[in-house]
DNA sequence: TGATTACTATCACATTGTGATTCTAATGGC
DNA sequence: GCCATTAGAATCACAATGTGATAGTAATCA
């Protein structure tokens, strides 16, 4: 199954559509977990998932802007998609009923 | 952060309450992925929440039934319900938006 | 030309997950 | 009482994932 990390790193990218690359991922990854995102995982990370075919990525074109090493674009494939879908769907389906799932208070002994 | 799995083994405590122990736990961690519950990854999880402090577990009394190797008793702390309260938002957070978190379809390029 | 900036990459290490196999303690039938 | 049967726990060497300090690279600005 995918990995937590792994997760959000799709669920950035996917958010990110045309933008999605490293650093602008890194950013999202931060927001989302409230500033968490070790550079480390991150690019490990989208190694892994690019040799498992769940991204796709390559070396963007020159930047326009101040500071400039080319950009890793990103983009997550048809298996990424499903690979997310996949853990969403078991994270909610084991949360179903459990007390901090919802604002609905549980069957907490 | 938590883990994935040791979400899931938090989240089927929960659930099971009074219940928890080892094997049942495993049986539903087994229900809400459809079939993988590895049973090394359930004791090591188990030994790694505790020491954590997110779990806490006690050898229970000799089973009324055949076949009773003391059931190894589990129950979420405080701390443990407030962790995985934290992924859950985390996963919900960042999947906001994000095409397969809702029947709505996302942005998706 | 060199300071500054935006970004990618690496690597040794820590943490987490795996599964085949073994161990334990209870019961039921004889 | 004896042992087959059963429910369940534990281990361990290994595989997979996540980390962060540090360094590298290519662009612009003054």
């Amino acid at each position: 199954m995918l990995g937590e990390f792994e997760y959000l790193l799709l669920t950035a990218a996917a958010q990110l559509g045309e933008d999605a690359y490293g650093a602008a991922i890194r950013q999202e990854i931060e927001d989302a977990t409230r500033g968490r995102c070790s550079i480390g995982a991150l690019y490990t990370t989208l190694d892994r998932l690019e040799t498992k075919g769940l991204v796709r990525t390559w070396m963007g074109d020159p930047t326009p802007q101040r500071g400039g090493r080319p950009k890793r674009m990103v983009r997550v494939t048809a298996k990424g998609v499903r690979a997310a879908r996949d853990f969403h769907a078991a994270v909610m389906r084991a949360s179903r009923g459990v007390s901090w799932a919802s604002n609905r208070v549980g069957t907490q002994p």
